[in-house]
DNA sequence: CGCACCACAATTTTT
DNA sequence: TTGTGGTGCG
């Protein structure tokens, strides 16, 4: 029984430590001070959950438990009672209880660049303290862990990581050499049933067990496939992203003694982004947190946007019973949106059945509304969507504060070609990742097989790379004495003499045996930027392309020196100078940590890639059936509640001002196409939407000949607001009248130079610039902020 | 062995 | 339409 005393004292003591958090809203602060067992917080989107990650953490440092327990001091007294109430650093430090030492956090989210901002907010709010928190991946703290104890498993802890694209050149290799053709076993599915299986705990032994019982052919084949893929990763001490998981999980299921390691080390437990886990992830969360109980998770069952990568939402929906006694806190006050797009999102995730019910609000006023522009085209979408966008900067808002979303890749051509013609600059998040390219693939081949000769994939990669002489057919040879022989190619290529089968080309192949032994012992004496000089030095790799002198050689030759670049910051940012930790870093690596919020262009990008983002105007594109829902997901109503999702998602990453877009017709792979309009846009009620659809056109209606109508309608279109499609002869920007050609420009950036030429163009100019040896182009309105005459 | 040409297929993808 | 992978020739 409590007494009055440890009652008040607790009471104050409590409400010294809300005073710290009086920033945040009711909810926000709960979640913050619930730091004991299990909590799940129902985040919508843009309610705030970054912060109050980031406040939970704090407060863990700061206060311990003290927030959330009904502990006090033996000695505590009214003199203390007194202090607490009083307030002060002096009642901070007493208040205090069984304050968390920062490695005792572990904070894992989905993505890098989360788990940057996280790492920076933290660094700003405390200090260097925060550099002892894990805030990562899951993959990036898989790693971890797994470097510690890899021996375990067989692994040495220098295992190289195959990303995607090692996998399935890894695979396709495997296909060939069992003879089975890539159509009906699709590279692509044999990946992800081999995820599914890990996913499910399966080895590959496990999986051909369940295979032969149903004695279904396929499977029992890809069984076969599964099992060489595994052999062929374990002999190159290689470990993909899914291994990375999955072989973390039996690292601690299998040795007691390092789960219980880790399991003391966690005391707080967080996951973000929880919608997005699979189950391997949902088991791997709750062995970590099965120490202390302490597992706190975040997520928005209505953010669910990737269950074709095995996420399953049964995580956030169960968590409920898989923790009796857990919190629940919904954060659904969104700061984000004006409430015509929070009304709309709400609208069109209620068409869901699957889902844990939640309501956004905001304080904020209802703003303008939504605009559905419905485009002849693929084209006139793409300048409608140009022209709305002119009108913004027009009206002084940035490139960078607009967003074009699609559903797929394959849409933002036209983008493309409307933003070059209008002078709008942009850039495409996704697509070929600098780490996917051709030529720093091989690099980065180079220096895993320095680190790791027996791996074969990245073996076969560069052996003839740059052309050496040695070719498909002796490659091919070596793989079959090596199989034969139960070697490394590697191996094979070091007594290269000694087979007969390989007599002509024994010498060049010693010869690059050597060139990697070489390398190898040079690695162990210096950094690895000094090992990438004497690599690209003695393979030849850059003379070879400079002496092409194409353009694209010569851009190639820059993405080769850009690896050092890579590599330096790697080893100043993370101190270490290691070549595993620098391929493992890179292997986790993808182009949204490439993103940079600050350049001033206009991003596009799809849909899922969307998610965490915010951008003051959104354009979504191409919301038509078939499209957007996809045809996969017509007549499918899971994957249909899935698609709705990702609207969702989509409409949310709006703050001010939202713009759906569909086209009458469009071409896509070639081939021109008309579709009905999205039934997401007749999701969102009257109220908040101005369209141009035709009334007898439309998703309810289904009815056909809409062209007259259509034609009709289209008079009336929401323009975007003025000026609509500038001429080219539009009023000159203000900017435009200070500079001339011939002018002498002095630029933050760049320097001193001269103005070569001006060329009008969407209502700016197209300026072109020499600084020095060097000729920029610019749009005028852009760099006249950071530049003047002189 | 290297290059050029043609058939073919093509959601989404935090790592 | 675009990119990729396989085949055939020099």
């Amino acid at each position: 029984m409590m007494t009055a005393f440890e009652k008040q004292y607790l009471e104050a003591r409590k409400e010294l430590i809300e005073s710290d958090f009086l920033a945040l809203n009711p909810m926000q602060r709960q979640a913050v001070l619930a730091t004991e067992g299990a909590l799940l917080i129902l985040a919508g989107a843009g309610s705030g959950k970054t912060t109050v990650l980031i406040n939970r953490i704090a407060n863990l440092l700061r206060y311990g438990r003290a927030g959330d327990c009904e502990e006090i001091p033996e000695d505590a007294d009214e003199a203390q009672l007194a202090l607490l109430r009083q307030g002060g650093e002096e009642a901070k430090r007493l208040a205090a209880w069984d304050r968390v030492e920062p490695w005792r956090i572990l904070a894992i989210t989905f993505t890098n660049k989360a788990a940057g901002e996280i790492k920076a907010r933290l660094e700003s709010m405390l200090g260097e303290t925060a550099e002892d928190i894990w805030a990562c991946t899951f993959h990036s703290a898989c790693v971890r862990i797994l470097r510690r104890d890899a021996e375990r498993l067989g692994y040495t802890d220098s295992f190289t990581i195959y990303d995607s694209s090692d996998s399935l050149s890894l695979l396709k290799h495997i296909l060939k050499d069992m003879d089975l053709d890539e159509k009906t076993y699709a590279p692509r599915s044999i990946l992800s049933e081999m995820g599914r299986a890990k996913d499910e705990g399966l080895s590959a032994p496990q999986y051909l067990e369940a295979a032969a019982k149903i004695s279904d052919l396929r499977r029992r084949r890809i069984g076969e496939i599964y099992a060489e893929y595994s052999r062929r990763c374990f002999t190159a001490n290689a470990m993909d992203f899914d291994d990375l998981i999955y072989n973390t999980v039996r690292l601690l299921e299998e040795n007691a003694d390092v789960l219980d390691h880790w399991q003391r080390r966690f005391r707080y437990v967080l996951i973000d982004e929880y919608q997005d886990t699979n189950r391997l992830q949902y088991r791997l969360s709750s062995l970590l947190a099965g120490g202390w109980g302490n597992i706190c998770v975040v997520g928005d069952d209505d953010q669910s946007i990737y269950k074709f990568r095995g996420a399953t939402i049964e995580n956030i929906l169960s968590f409920e019973s898989q923790y009796k006694n857990c919190r629940v806190i919904r954060l659904e006050q969104n700061y984000r949106s004006t409430s015509h797009i929070l009304d709309a999102a709400n609208a069109v995730i209620a068409n869901n059945v699957r889902r844990k019910g939640k309501e956004l609000w905001t304080s904020k006023g209802g703003g303008e509304l939504l605009t559905h522009y419905f485009a002849d085209d693929e084209r006139d979408e793409a300048q409608y969507v140009a022209s709305a966008i002119m009108a913004g900067y027009g009206r002084g808002a940035n490139w960078r504060d607009h967003a074009v979303l699609y559903r797929m890749n394959a849409q933002s051509n036209q983008f493309e070609y409307a933003f070059k013609r209008s002078g709008i600059p942009y850039r495409i998040i996704g697509g070929t990742r600098f780490f996917d390219r051709a030529e720093v693939k091989d690099i980065l081949a180079y220096l895993s097989l320095i680190s790791t000769p027996a791996d074969d994939l990245r073996l076969t990669r560069v052996i003839n790379s740059p052309p050496r002489g040695i070719g498909a057919r002796t490659v091919e040879i070596v793989g079959e004495l090596a199989a034969q022989q139960n070697l490394p190619m590697f191996e094979i290529l070091r007594r290269a003499e000694s087979f007969p089968e390989l007599q002509r080309a024994a010498m060049k192949l010693r010869l690059f045996a050597n060139l990697i032994l070489e390398l190898r012992d040079f690695a162990a004496a210096h950094t690895p930027d000094e090992l990438l000089d004497e690599l690209l030095d003695k393979t030849g790799y850059v003379r070879l392309l400079e002496e092409k002198n194409t353009t694209e050689d010569t851009a190639r030759a820059e993405n080769v020196r850009e690896i050092k670049t890579s590599i330096l910051t790697y080893m100043k940012e993370s101190g270490d100078v290691t070549l595993e930790g620098y391929l493992a870093n890179v292997a986790l690596y993808t182009d949204m940590d490439n993103y940079d919020a600050d350049a001033d262009a206009v991003v596009l990008m799809t849909m899922h890639s969307a998610k965490g983002l915010e951008f003051p105007t959104v354009f979504i594109v191409g919301l038509e059936e078939t499209i957007f829902p996809g045809t996969r997901a017509i007549g499918e109503p899971e994957e249909m509640e899935e698609e709705r999702r990702l609207c969702y998602v989509a409409i949310t990453r709006a703050k001010e001002k939202l713009y759906l877009t569909s086209a009458h017709q469009r071409m896509l792979f070639g081939r021109t196409t008309a579709n009905r309009v999205s039934r997401f846009v007749f999701e969102i009620p009257e109220e908040h939407i101005e369209k141009n659809i035709p009334r007898h056109y439309g998703f309810e209606s289904g009815a056909r000949e809409p062209v007259a109508a259509f034609a009709a309608a289209k008079k009336e279109a929401p323009v975007p607001r003025a000026p609509a499609y500038p001429a080219p002869s539009a009023p000159k920007p203000a900017a435009a009248v200070s500079f001339a050609v011939g002018d002498k420009v002095r630029h933050k950036a760049f320097g001193t130079g001269e103005i070569l030429k001006m060329t009008p163009m969407g209502g700016d100019f197209l300026v072109e610039i020499r600084f020095g040896e060097i000729v920029k182009k610019l749009m005028l309105r852009a760099a006249a902020q950071h530049m003047q005459k002189g």
